[in-house]
DNA sequence: GCCGTTTTCGGCCCGACTGTTTTCAGTCG
């Protein structure tokens, strides 16, 4: 019997939630069904466990009929509900729905009317001009259906890791901030809560003249093309295949509108339920009492304050439970960049790196830092120019000359030591013993199964030499899936043996992710925030890494470089 | 289908924009 993964359930309810919608099932049901497969995707805990421990009405948003619903799949591989419904409604129809423009409503009527149940049958329909006869479909709607149906074949991936959106966004920011109209800017969405993959671009502005804000807008250079455009709202996409959408607000809005643009839309739905609650409505530009009486907000953290909650800092901003919290006094008091001593991880040009050891120290003690560990590559990653024995002794020599030549920093000799195919390491314990500090990572060897993986980091993790396990997913945001390791016993031993476990800070890493941040910090696991920097300028990443740690609810406490470098040694396993 | 400091039943966010419409439904965020 196969077993499932979170991520295969999720998917399973999202595509429940989906042919529902298209069947015509009261849409709360199929709202039910879509918070069940977030809060399941973003569980940080192994849902065969949660099953297994009776606990699986604990997670948000499953409830009796959704539990039963897991359990029957998680025992028997089958679900009988699933069976019926994918009986009945065409599975195809999910990629229909998936088109542009096309929503319940217009998959319905093009499976019921025609016969259509799949994006091929939709395309040949649409350019025999046979759509435009259906009610409510006319012939822009046909050819904006063709042409989404495009662009779905042309797009590899629709979502960048934030290295590609964060240039991309202050570009923006910058050339509207220049307009002479515009009061505030800022962007919002996905990025301003440092979501690890970002969709489109969310833009706000406070201006008197939004129509002026629009046109400039429109004719950036970055520009492509407008998908819309209206008074206050408009949504184009630029030249790098990205879509942006900017809102514009008065300035005395500007509270209410950055923390609706900032989202997610699940903690906005759960913020205008509270305001019901408190007998207000709350939108984007304002508060609204019963008696229709308005309050504006020109700060974000006023709209938190008229609600009775503290300020909810933007990485929490995804209905996990957040609100909650705030409510009961609870919210966590979240690690921050400034809290960060030191890094455990670099590389230099002894290895793959860009920099010499003296040039990333030099740029590690500019920026404040107490201590850096230099981390090459050890010698069986080979295309990395990893170091073996003999010349990390060498090394060893260049870093207490670098170091005499520093005025606060502590250089330290690391690796990042290649945990091999069958879980041995690439340097003998004595080498490892001789070293300050070690991250064992995986570089190879990403596609063995969920048993044979896990083993192998589970050896290196009872390594007494082992300090950190670096990147542990293996994930390259965009390009390269996890790899099969089972992170939720990585966790469980993280937590027997005080292995530290890396929040990799690369943008296209941040690994751990925030789910299972969330988890460690449940669960007492100690984490370390590294850059992996090969070159100065990736120390910038820093801010990336933190902000993984704090969606995953993380303190100061938490991570270990908030630590002395000595209190850091200290704490390390085996008490070293 | 879920949920509870108004509820174990009756609620479940709010608004912009477009296209197809003669006042609104559908989609999106």
């Amino acid at each position: 019997m196969p077993r499932y993964t979170n991520q295969q359930v999720a998917q399973i309810f999202n595509q429940i939630a989906d042919l529902s919608e298209i069947k015509g099932e009261i849409i709360y049901r199929v709202l039910a069904y879509r918070k069940a497969a977030d809060s399941i995707a973003n569980l940080g805990r192994d849902i065969n466990e949660a099953w297994q421990a009776g606990k699986l009405q604990e997670i948000p948003g499953v409830g009796p009929a959704i539990a039963d619903k897991i359990g029957e799949l998680l025992s028997s591989g089958q679900m009988t509900f699933y069976n019926k419904l994918t009986a009945e409604v065409p599975p195809s129809l999910v990629e229909v729905l998936g088109i542009p423009e096309v929503g319940p409503k217009k998959t319905r009527a093009m499976w019921q009317t025609l016969g259509l149940t799949s994006l091929a049958e939709v395309k040949t329909a649409a350019e025999a001009g046979q759509l435009r006869a259906l009610p409510g479909f006319g012939p822009k709607t046909e050819s904006k259906i063709l042409a989404g149906i495009e662009a779905l074949a042309s797009r590899a991936t629709d979502r960048v890791h934030m290295g590609v959106a964060f240039p991309v966004a202050r570009e923006l920011v910058t050339a509207l901030a220049r307009l002479p109209q515009v009061r505030r800017v800022n962007y919002a969405g996905s990025l301003r809560r440092f979501c690890a993959t970002i969709g489109d671009l969310d833009i706000l502005v406070a201006s008197g003249d939004p129509v002026g804000v629009m046109s400039a807008f429109r004719q950036l250079p970055q520009v492509e093309s407008t998908l819309l455009s209206g008074e206050t709202k408009t949504r184009v996409r630029l030249l790098n295949g990205m879509e942006a959408d900017l809102r514009c607000v008065d300035e005395t809005q500007w509270g209410s509108a950055l923390q609706y643009f900032t989202g997610s839309q699940a903690h906005n739905v759960k913020l205008r339920e509270l305001a019901l609650k408190r007998g207000f409505s709350l939108s984007e530009y304002s508060l609204r009492g019963e008696d229709n009486s308005e309050i504006r907000f020109a700060e974000e953290e006023e709209v938190y304050q008229a609600l009775g909650l503290p300020f909810i800092e933007p990485e929490l901003r995804e209905d996990r439970g957040e609100i909650e919290a705030g409510l009961r006094g609870e919210l966590p008091r979240l690690v921050s960049i400034h809290d960060i001593r030191g890094e455990l991880h670099c590389h230099s040009t002894w290895s793959d790196g860009q920099a010499s050891i003296e040039e990333m120290a030099l740029s590690a003690e500019a920026r404040g830092y107490e201590y850096l560990v230099i981390s090459d590559h050890s010698q069986s990653l080979g295309m990395t120019g990893g170091l073996g024995p003999e010349r990390l002794r060498e090394q060893r020599a260049e870093i207490q000359a670098v170091q005499e030549r520093l005025h606060r920093l502590r250089l330290l000799h690391g690796t990042e030591v290649e945990i091999k195919g069958d879980g041995s390491l690439d340097f003998s314990d004595h080498v490892l013993a001789g070293l300050d500090f070690v991250v064992a990572s995986v570089h190879s060897g990403l596609r063995q199964d969920r048993d044979t993986i896990t083993a192998r980091v589970v050896r290196a993790m009872r390594n007494p030499h082992v300090h950190a396990i670096g990147h542990p997913s293996g994930r390259l945001l965009t390009r390269r899936d996890e790899s099969a390791v089972d992170l939720h016993e990585i966790l469980r031993i993280s937590a027997e043996t005080g292995t530290m476990l890396e929040i990799n800070a690369a943008p296209d890493r941040l690994d751990l992710d925030d789910a299972h941040v969330r988890r460690a910090v449940e669960l007492g696991v100690r984490l370390v925030i590294n850059t992996d920097a090969h070159r100065p300028r990736d120390f910038d990443n820093l801010l990336l890494g933190v902000a993984t740690a704090r969606r995953g609810w993380a303190g100061v406490e938490h991570i270990a470089n908030t630590l002395p470098f000595e209190a850091l040694l200290d704490r390390r396993k085996g008490g070293v």
